[in-house]
DNA sequence: CATGAATGAGGATTCATTCAT
DNA sequence: GATGAATGAATCCTCATTCAT
């Protein structure tokens, strides 16, 4: 009865909220911390509240989707280096420092990953995390198969490593914001292949 | 009005009320987060919220305290290292170990670290902390004319070292908590010197 | 532009989707309570919720067509009674069991009726009540003229009675549910005539 | 270490405090309905929302209280009855129509039996409606004993009673309001012996 | 006519902090 | 000094209703 192109104006409508949800949720999460109002969110969106809740049904549900979309980018990151970098520790070291300023362009999802609480959110995200590892194993194997990287190293080393650079990013010690770019990089040494 | 002997006995137990309130928020922030409410605090301090705000004007006073309680904690071990472990690589790696164990055990500290907004909590222990850096100083110069650290280690290197221990602990992925001792393990590795 | 024959269809379709609402609500609200959300009303009956409002422009006066659909039938048991028991009593304590059950049937009209608040509920069922008290009137002048009934019975002393059957179904005191029928036998013993 | 009149003045304002948001509710609820803020029953009472809080944890345990009060005033007429009232009719069918003067002028009370939901509002007040049914199944026992009630009466049969005095009260029909007394009265006949 | 996305006022509850006793 | 009652701003979420498609 409906036509896909009569139907697809009024969900093309929706999706377009979606999105300027997604990215006022990012904006006000980056510029107000996680506590950022729902109101406000609504409000850089420029739709009601309502709007943010039928969308996603809870604050939590909405730093999940966050969370789910910065997975993929990293994943789709290190895919990328997996296809067109020959160099395995460059592949390995190149994707890892790329997907490092991802997440430091992004305080939102940081601070939804420091939250730790709220198994709501990393329900939401586990799939798309899932794949991440996937990808991510792959290239730990090609460097570990050239030799380049330790031969204990795992996959589950890695996610680690990138919550060493958050919290780094994040954490105001007194001093400032630390050298995170530094961290990263006497980290990455830390997984390399030592020499005999 | 007031001779010294009878404030002192007064003053003896405001000591012992400062400290049963430190020993309550950790246990409280432990146990419940740091959104463990100021009531909670008094209630397992055995005293009136009145007392608690009357040794630390602030939530965020509080949390200050308790970290510059922890960053004495560390220099201890740093200083009790220097003075008696001969091994220049065990007296690093040993101490930096130690203390990642010392903040495994506070969620508390954990959480006052993370918490980053907030810089009356950073100020107020921001002492304590230089004392900690300086021995700590100590500890890499050491490590470095040994031979057994990278060369260009500085002592900046160390506070995201123990972010990324920390960050480890809490972050709970959807593969549950990493194995934060092996990270620690692998980023101490990132700093030694390297064989040529 | 809409011929009849074109139109008829559609009016047929109207017709059923406004008895799939009027369903649908009496459902909901029976298992959910009043408090039973439009869209959920629209979900059981399979349409959109802007078809449930296209039918009712308000919640009340969906409710309200409950209520005027419960008294036609209240008034057709009346009629029945009145038309085929030929004992006056048991036409008309017959009539108001019967009744009784019918409304202890549906937790819907029970909590319209308890709403209390809302005109527009009971202006909608006016002209439905009207006829039920007219019918139920034959059925108190018979009772009375046969001497069952106590002389000074009133019509207005019905409907206090099927609101203590609704109100004794519906509360629910610390000992649970109680006895509505027992409670009914009594109410009606109260207006039987007593012996001399 | 506290004499009791060193704590008693504190104690004394909250206690004032407590029994003015008590009233402030009971007015609120009678003039908005059960659906009266929270803020308007604080404002009424000259407090904050947060002293409400500090008494009564929700809103339901609010409405409880003023529950669990009615009930000790209903019984306390009873025990009234059964002190000074000789004749067991008089004494029976006084305490319930002053009980239910005292409903009538309650619509707070009413509406929270009424909302029939919420076990906690009931739970609250279990013991005070317990110390109800005692006393007043002394009065029917008297009754029962002076032949003057049904030999088949329960104490389970009041509570109905009441319920459909509240109701009788609260329904407005499309003829407004009916008359709730000769309701009552009307309804204590049937549990009056009949003459044989 | 049907649809369902969007709206936004409304409301219960929490908790850091103050201050009268 | 200690107490804990009082404060009230802050915030998440719901749902009846509207209206563009």
């Amino acid at each position: 009865m409906t036509s896909p192109a009569a139907s697809a104006p009024r969900r093309a409508d929706a999706v377009r909220n979606r999105q300027k949800v997604l990215d006022a949720a990012t904006e006000a999460f980056t510029e107000l911390g996680l506590e950022a109002r729902m109101e406000e969110i609504a409000r850089r969106a420029g739709v009601g509240v309502g709007t943010v809740y039928r969308h996603f049904p809870t604050k939590e549900a909405l730093l999940g989707e966050l969370l789910a979309e910065k997975w993929r980018a990293l994943r789709d990151t290190v895919q990328h280096s997996l296809d067109h970098e020959p160099d395995p520790w460059e592949a390995y070291a190149g994707a890892l420092k790329r997907n490092a300023e991802i997440m430091a362009g992004d305080a939102a999802v940081r601070g939804a990953i420091m939250l730790s609480d709220s198994p709501e959110v990393w329900d939401h995200a586990a799939g798309a995390h899932q794949e991440l590892m996937e990808v991510t194993e792959l290239l730990i194997e090609r460097g570990k198969a050239a030799g380049v990287l330790r031969g204990d190293l795992q996959v589950t080393d890695i996610p680690p490593m990138m919550a060493g650079v958050c919290a780094t990013i994040d954490v105001r010690g007194p001093a400032g914001q630390a050298d995170w770019r530094r961290h990263l990089e006497l980290a990455l040494d830390g997984t390399r292949r030592r020499a005999a």
